[in-house]
DNA sequence: GCAGCCGCCGAAAACCTTTTCGTAGGCGTA
DNA sequence: TACGCCTACGAAAAGGTTTTCGGCGGCTGC
C-alpha cells in the first residue's frame, strides 16, 4: 500500500489534477459522469489527501496543542477527552504534550507545537491554582483546570467553593449538625476553596465545625485515617465527615470501621473527586463531588474553536460541579 | 506576535530565501559573517520554520498516532507517557486518538492520521487479549499492550505468566507453602497467564494451591473481599495470597484486617499492577508487580523508529515485569 | 596571462493541494 | 450567420521550505 497523490488519480481517471480536486470536494462545476470516474479511480488507488499540502493553502493546520504539566493525574484525561470529543475528530487532530511540571519543557514544547502551526492550544494544570501565562501567540489559548495569572486570558475552573458548599449542603439535609472536614494540603487553593465554600454554608445555618477547625493535612489516605482518629478523640459526637478528597475519605471509611461506627447510620462521609476507582468500590460506597472534568474539556475545546473563529473571550469561568449519591450518606434515622 | 516566513527574514537579513534556509540549517556552503546576519534576523522576527512544508518536502511529518481503546484506563497512560518520552519531543510529536473499542471510530481515526502523513502507528490495547491487525498500511505500527493477531506484526506485550511465577517465586522465598491465587475474569487473557505462571512455580515447588483452585472472578474490590471469606473457611490455614490485581489485593487485605489476621506475619499478601493509588496506600502498603509500561511505551517508540529508518521486525516480544516489595509480605516468623 | 578551482550565493524546481481565471465548445437568439 | 451566454474543464499560481545546480569573483599554479 503506497501512496496515491491526486495527480495519479486525475491521471488514472484522464482529467486534470484541477478537475479531480473539484470533483472531490463536491465543487458544483464538474459533470456527474466525470466525478463519478474520479471518485472510483481514488477509491481505487485508496488515494487520501495530503493534509499538509491543504494546511499549506489554507492556513489551516486542523490541529490543535494539549498542553498538560501531569498527564498521569487524574485531571487531565477526563478534560482531555471531552476536548477530544468536542472537536469532531475528522476535523480536528490533538497533539499531546507532557511539559511534567517543567518551565523550560513548556517552552520547547511550545516551540515544537508553533512551528507545527496548530490553530490553538489548551494548558492543563496539575493543580488548580493559578499558573503564570504563556504571554502573547499567534494562536488563541485556553487554559484550563489552573486558572492563567493574566486576567486577558480564558480560564476555565471548577467550582471548588461551590462544591465545599454543595456537599455541607447535603450533609445540613440528611439532618447532620456536627460536621468535620478533613482535607489535604493547605497550600493548595482547593483545599483553601473548598473548606471556604464548607464553613460559609454552616454559617448561614448557624452552624459551626465540628472539632472547631478545618483539618488540613495531606492528600493521602493515611491522613484520612489519622485525622479522623484525633477528631473521634476530640468529637466523638461527630455525625458526618466531609473528606477533600477520595483519597482522604478512604482514610476517614477505614478508621470508622474499625472503630465499629456505622456508616451512614451513625456517621455520613462525602468525598471529592469522585475518583471512581476509589468511590465506588469503598465499603460503603461513597458519596462525593464530581469535578466534571469532561465538561469542562468539551467547554475548553468550545471556547477555542470561538477564538479561533475569530470570537475571542477573556476572565476566568468557573464550572459547577456535581454531587454523586451513594450509599456513605443518608438522611439521618 | 505574527508570523514570519522565511522570505520575511531573508528580505530583513538582505539575502536569498535559499541563503537563509542553508545558514538556518547548518550547512556548510554559508560564510560564518553571512549565517550570523540571517541567525539575527530570525531572532528578531522570531521566526519559526513552517513544519508543514518542511513535511511536504522531506516526504516526513514528523509525527507519529497514537491510538489507544482506553485512554481513561491505566494502562494507555504509562505508555503513552514513554514514548514521548522516547521520541525526543523536538524531533516527533505525537497525536492521541481514543477509539473508546468502537471499531468504526477506530477506522475514522485511522483515516484521519494517514490523512495527516503521520510516519508510524502505535496502537494501545485495553487488555492484554489480541486484536485484530489493522492491516497493510503505508506506514509502520507497533502494537504495545494488546498483541496484533497478524504475526507479521511487531507486538510488544507484558509477561503476565512471568508475572504469576514472579509474585509466587516471592512468596515461597517468603517461606509460605500455602498459597492461594484470588483474581478477575477468566474471559481475561491476563487472568489465565498471571494464574498459570503461578501454578507453574508452586508445580516446581512441588506445591499446590491453597483451596485447591485458582479463584476467579472480578477485577474489584468486593470480589477481592468475598473470595477471601469462601478461602478463610475453606483453609483457615492459608498463609499466602496472590491477588490477580491491586484492587483484588485491597479487598484481600479488608477481609483479613476485619477478621484479625495480621499481615503479614500471619497471611502474606502480594497484588499486580501496581497502581500505586491502591498499592502504596493500602494498610500494610502492598508488595505488587510492576507493569513496567512506560518502558514498554519507550521500546514501542524505539521499534517504531527502527521502523521508520527502514529496519522493521515482526512478532510477539514479550518484557519482564517487577517486583515491587512493600510490607503486605516479609519472611515467615 | 590563462586554465582551473574553490568559496559563496541566488534562481528555480519540487513537494501536494486548492482556487482563480481563461478557454473551448455547444446552444439559443436576433 | 453572428453574437453572447452557459457549462465543463485545464493552466497556473499560491502556500513555505529544501535542495540542486549554475554563476560569479578571486585565487593558485604554470
Amino acid at each position: 500500500m503506497s501512496r496515491a497523490t491526486l495527480r495519479d488519480v486525475a491521471k488514472l481517471a484522464g482529467v486534470s489534477v484541477a478537475t479531480a480536486s473539484k470533483a472531490l470536494n463536491g465543487q458544483p462545476q464538474v459533470r456527474a459522469e466525470t466525478r463519478e470516474r474520479v471518485v472510483r479511480a481514488a477509491e481505487q488507488l485508496s488515494f487520501s489527501p495530503n493534509t499538509l499540502a491543504q494546511g499549506l493553502i489554507t492556513q489551516r493546520s486542523g490541529t490543535v496543542g494539549l498542553l498538560t504539566s501531569d498527564l498521569e493525574g487524574r485531571f487531565s484525561i477526563p478534560i482531555l477527552m471531552g476536548a477530544e470529543d468536542a472537536f469532531g475528530s475528522d476535523q480536528t487532530s490533538v497533539f499531546l504534550c507532557d511539559a511534567r511540571g517543567d518551565t523550560i519543557r513548556e517552552r520547547h514544547h511550545l516551540r515544537a507545537l508553533l512551528s507545527r502551526r496548530v490553530d490553538g492550544l489548551i494548558v492543563v494544570g496539575a493543580r488548580p491554582d493559578s499558573r503564570p501565562s504563556l504571554g502573547e501567540l499567534p494562536i488563541p489559548v485556553v487554559y484550563a483546570y489552573a486558572p492563567s495569572d493574566d486576567p486577558a486570558d480564558i480560564s476555565l475552573v471548577t467550582d471548588n467553593v461551590g462544591g465545599g458548599r454543595t456537599a455541607v449542603d447535603h450533609l445540613i439535609r440528611c439532618g447532620r449538625r456536627r460536621i468535620a472536614h478533613i482535607t489535604g494540603d493547605p497550600g493548595y487553593s482547593a483545599a483553601q476553596d473548598r473548606a471556604r465554600g464548607a464553613v460559609d454554608r454552616l454559617t448561614e445555618e448557624g452552624l459551626r465545625l465540628s472539632g472547631g477547625e478545618v483539618w488540613f493535612g495531606m492528600w493521602s489516605e493515611a491522613w484520612g485515617r489519622g485525622a479522623t482518629r484525633m477528631l473521634l478523640d476530640r468529637d466523638p459526637q461527630v455525625d458526618a465527615i466531609f473528606a477533600g478528597s477520595d483519597e482522604i475519605a478512604r482514610g476517614v471509611l477505614d478508621v470508622l470501621h474499625e472503630e465499629r461506627i456505622d456508616v451512614p447510620s451513625q456517621v455520613a462521609v462525602i468525598g471529592f473527586d469522585n475518583w471512581s476507582v476509589l468511590a465506588a468500590n469503598s465499603r460503603p460506597p461513597l458519596t462525593t463531588i464530581d469535578l466534571n472534568l469532561e465538561q469542562l474539556g468539551r467547554i475548553a475545546a468550545q471556547r477555542l474553536s470561538a477564538a479561533m473563529e475569530g470570537h475571542p473571550a477573556s476572565g476566568v469561568e468557573t464550572f459547577p460541579v456535581r454531587l454523586i449519591t451513594r450509599e456513605s450518606t443518608a438522611p439521618l434515622r
